[in-house]
DNA sequence: GGTACTACGAACGAGTTGGTGCGTAGCGTG
DNA sequence: CACGCTACGCACCAACTCGTTCGTAGTACC
C-alpha cells in the first residue's frame, strides 16, 4: 500500500482517495467486509463489474494489502478473497460509505437492492462429515 | 443531485462514489465543511488542484446542491463557496474520510500537513466600524 | 491611475480507469 | 467422459477526469 504515496497531502480526505482510488475498489471492499467471498460470489454481488474489472481491482488490493487470496489448486479452482487484518481499519470508512448512500438514495431516486448472490459450487464435503 | 441516478444499485458504497465520483469533489467539501470559503482560499488550501479543475468542480457540486456560491458583483470580485444544508448529511462522511488518511499516513509514510491559507484581501470596513 | 489580484473560461492533450470481446487451462460435477 | 463453470489474461478502444497553457473582464488596493 505503501507504493508512491511518501509525499505531502493537505488533508487526510486527499490520501484516502488516493489509496482507494477508482470506482471499484471501494464497492469490492464494501462486499468484502460482510465476509469471505469468492470471485463468482463478488462477481454476481456486483453486476456491473466486469471479469476483467474484478480481477484488475482485487490484483490491485492485494498488492495494496487490503486484500488477501486463498486458493486450492490452479486455474479453474475457485478462489476465495477476504480482507486483511490491515484493512480492518476500513470498517468503519465504508459503513459510513454504505450508510450515507442508502440514506440518500429516496432523495435522488436511485433504488439501492442487493444482488442476489447464488450458493456457488462447492467441494463434496467428506462422507464421515 | 438528481441527475440521471434513477437505476439501481447493488449497494449503497455505488451510488455514494458515483454522486462523489472523483479527485476533488470530495476533498473541496471536506474544507468547506470547515467553513466558508472564498475561491482563493480554497485554492490556496488544495495547492495541487488547478483553478480550471476547481472552478469546474465547484460549478458541479452547485449543480448537484451540495454547495451555494455567494458573490457581490460580477468578475473580479471574490466568491464565497459553502456546504448547502443538503450537503449536511455529508459532515461525518467527510470527518471519517479525514480521519481515515490521517490514521493511515504513517504506516504509508505519507505526510499529511495542511497549506497555509492566506488571508485575502478585503473589502474595506466602513470607517464607524 | 496603475497594477496585481480575482474568478473564472476556452482550447487542447495526457493518462488512467473502465469497458468490450474473446480466449484459455484447469476444475468440478452429472 | 463431456460440458459447463472458474478465474483469470490479452488486445484494443472509449470516456472522462485531470492537467497545461493561455487569456479575460472586472475588482481592489496602493
Amino acid at each position: 500500500m505503501a507504493a508512491g504515496l511518501n509525499r505531502r497531502f493537505y488533508c487526510g480526505v486527499e490520501l484516502t482517495l488516493e489509496i482507494l482510488q477508482g470506482k471499484w475498489k471501494p464497492v469490492i471492499l464494501a462486499h468484502l467486509k460482510e465476509g469471505p467471498m469468492r470471485y463468482g460470489e463478488l462477481r454476481a454481488a456486483i453486476p456491473r463489474l466486469s471479469d476483467k474489472m474484478l480481477s484488475e481491482r482485487l490484483r490491485d488490493l492485494e498488492e495494496q494489502g487490503l486484500v488477501s487470496r486463498f486458493k486450492i489448486g490452479r486455474r479453474g479452482s475457485p478462489a476465495t478473497y477476504r480482507l486483511t487484518r490491515r484493512a480492518d481499519s476500513l470498517r468503519s470508512l465504508l459503513g459510513t460509505l454504505n450508510d450515507w448512500g442508502l440514506r440518500v438514495a429516496p432523495e435522488v431516486g436511485a433504488i439501492v437492492e442487493y444482488a442476489d448472490v447464488p450458493a456457488l459450487r462447492r467441494r463434496r464435503p467428506p462422507v464421515a462429515g
